[in-house]
DNA sequence: TAGGCCATCTGGTCCT
DNA sequence: AGGACCAGATGGCCTA
């Protein structure tokens, strides 16, 4: 998600904690972006394809980002007569297709709920590719796994939440410095110390994939490696309290398959990602 | 070759 | 009732 795409403070007065109380109950959600949707074709086109033409729309698949090549082999039967992964119009709000049946046969209504769950598990990794697109990343580096991503947006989360917070001070600190300037919110100028600016427009001028956002320029806190260690407790502390793994499938069982000294190692993985954040938190 | 990661299917549950 | 959400199962691809 761009920064940029957020709604405006008057677009997002709903969500405002200042609100009437008499008003609903903000939806903590309603600044979201629309979820990736498929496009939408009619139902009768995931349904009625003639059995010749599966191979090709198996194809048509592979380009639209499914992967045929994943599917059991009961479902590569039934995609002999439909088409799975284009998406069916079944977003919440949106209309029925006209064609659509009244009385399916189970076995369509099945196909329908595949498809329907393929779409949204596409939007949710359109998600974390926009979630990634926005993380601090070497470009030559590996994609970052799930799990990855949600913890290096923790990471960096937590990142701007004190640089945000020192900007603030220092934003303090600069109007007492500077009696004759009044605050100008949305006002950049970086080099003049006297010229307010204002901390959410300041970090939103962060440009996307700098990896610079982490240096913190004001704050001597220490590295985002240093916070990453304050922010995973110890490997101790994290055994003794363990409910769930760090699996990226969260699951978590006396059975797993990671040792400890895996799990150890992937620990280690995410903190070396993390120090590579560190690195160019000092670039220039 | 084992393990990690992922996409997909599937059935159950919750929600509107 | 139908769709969203969730978790388990399964199988393919990739890498050390």
């Amino acid at each position: 998600m761009k920064l940029a795409e957020w709604p405006s403070e008057e677009e997002s007065s709903e969500v405002n904690p200042s609100r009437p109380a008499h008003l609903p109950k903000p939806e903590p959600r309603v600044w979201l972006p629309p979820a990736f949707q498929a496009t939408c074709l009619p139902y009768h086109t995931y349904f009625a394809v003639p059995a010749g033409n599966a191979a090709a729309l198996r194809d048509q698949e592979v380009v639209l980002g499914g992967r045929a090549d994943a599917v059991p082999h009961a479902a590569k039967l039934l995609a002999q007569t439909a088409l799975p992964g284009s998406g069916l119009c079944g977003v919440k709000g949106q209309a029925t297709p006209a064609s659509r049946q009244p009385t399916e046969p189970p076995k369509y209504r099945r196909l329908a709920a595949n498809a329907r769950e393929r779409r949204r598990m596409h939007g949710l990794n359109h998600a974390f590719d926009e979630l990634r697109s926005v993380i601090p990343a070497f470009d030559n580096e590996k994609k970052l796994s799930k799990y990855e991503t949600l913890q290096m947006a923790q990471i960096y989360i937590a990142e701007l939440t004190e640089l945000l917070q020192n900007v603030g001070k220092q934003t303090r600190d600069s109007v007492s410095d500077c009696p004759n300037v009044k605050a100008a919110p949305n006002v950049l100028s970086p080099t003049n110390h006297c010229s307010l600016q204002h901390p959410i427009s300041a970090s939103f001028n962060i440009p996307e994939r700098s990896p610079y956002v982490l240096s913190d320029s004001v704050g001597d806190a220490g590295t985002a490696a240093h916070r990453l260690a304050l922010l995973s407790p110890p490997k101790s502390v994290r055994n003794e309290s363990k409910v769930t793994s760090n699996r990226s499938d969260g699951e978590y069982s006396p059975h797993s398959h990671s040792s400890d000294l895996e799990e150890g190692q992937a620990d280690t993985l995410l903190y070396q990602r993390s120090e590579h954040l560190s690195d160019f938190s000092h670039a220039p």
